[in-house]
DNA sequence: GCAGAACCTGACTGTTGAGTCATGTTTCAT
DNA sequence: ATGAAACATGACTCAACAGTCAGGTTCTGC
């Protein structure tokens, strides 16, 4: 009759020492998975970069699949963090568009370990990383809508159109930012900005 | 000074019941990847799936790794041919893309098998899943410039825009024809295909 | 219809790594 | 200052699997 859940969070860290350990073992979970993969990363490997001991590890997370649903909040909301920063201030939706699209392919360049990670998580909780995507598209869905009853873009259909914004930014983000290390991210950015400003047709 | 070479693919199977098995084994392997993931489908599943023994799998594949990257091949395959006869006759480029697009979405929903398995491959064997993004980029980028050349589409970055279409698909793919089974997939692919024609801005 | 090549088998081996636990150390509220 | 709660340890257990191999079956060209 006791209300124990088996997949509740485990309770929070009660002390400093505690808080300091679990984000140890959180940014070193973060190198390992991100520079090896999850399935190469172990929990050994994670709590030796860490320099704690193994069953140290089972104090803050109750599997490796733990640590990595908690990697992609992590992620979340730094890009959020960053996206927000990026657009505030910009004049319009338009503008909005060109700042968030060139700030996010900085920050894939800046965080590859983050980016594989959330993309790792589609396999091992395949929920999780829906809802990564979810969250994005539905404050994108919005943003395109309120701008659409402004009169600063066309009318359109939000919701698909936030997904395909997505997915611009994910794919161009894979290639030049993360796959490319070298090429300019500004003149990607403009190229890829031009194509959602005004599509392909001549008209 | 034999020119044995450890990665060089395993000879093909040299009779009609060999090749029967190989492709028994690569069949059970999608299915079993596709469904239940890399990680998950272990060779003894696959091989209990396909009804042969546990060695016959060695006989033809060196590892799970190997049968991965043979599938995402198939995959690749089976995507070109489909596309490439949507695609024929279109009167010109933005209706061949309109189309495209449209089969695109209709193969993943059929398919979800080998989307799986061509996504995993990102994770088991990068080099593999590059080359297969790269060759569609390749492909799309050439038909973008002589659209171009035609004068069918305005001039811009090709090769930027190419894999920016791409991640169109392959988001708009994943969130309407993978995850969400049941919405109606033309009018999906037209509103995709509306903000490809014009773009978000008014002007 | 025979020889040799091709194919098939599944029990076995060895490794790996997740998760546990008995014991020890540190922290901190009082 | 102290004792109880929180934190830390790493050797150990145990299950899961990848890959092997010695021995058996089926095919095919002649």
């Amino acid at each position: 009759m006791s209300d124990w859940n088996p997949s509740a969070p485990l309770p929070a860290p009660k002390t400093r020492r505690g808080e300091r350990t679990r984000q140890k073992l959180l940014n070193a979970a973060q190198r390992q998975i991100g520079s090896k993969g999850f399935a190469e990363a172990s929990v050994s490997t994670i709590t030796a970069e860490a320099a704690v001991g193994q069953g140290t590890f089972y104090l803050y997370f109750r599997s490796k699949e733990d640590v990595l649903r908690e990697l992609v909040l992590r992620m979340g909301r730094r890009l959020r963090r960053h996206l927000t920063l990026a657009i505030a201030g910009a004049p319009n939706r338009l503008e909005a568009e060109r700042r968030g699209l060139r700030a996010f392919l900085e920050f894939v360049r800046a965080n590859p370990d983050l980016y594989r990670v959330v993309a790792e998580s589609q396999f091992v909780d395949p929920a999780v990383f829906q809802r990564y995507y979810e969250d994005f598209a539905a404050s994108y869905r919005a943003g395109l809508m309120a701008a659409e009853a402004r009169g600063e873009i066309t009318p359109g259909d939000a919701d698909v159109r936030a997904w395909a914004l997505m997915g611009i930014s994910d794919m161009v983000g894979r290639r030049f930012a993360l796959w490319d290390r070298d090429v300019p991210l500004r003149r990607i950015a403009e190229a890829a900005h031009a194509l959602i400003l005004a599509g392909l047709s001549p008209r």
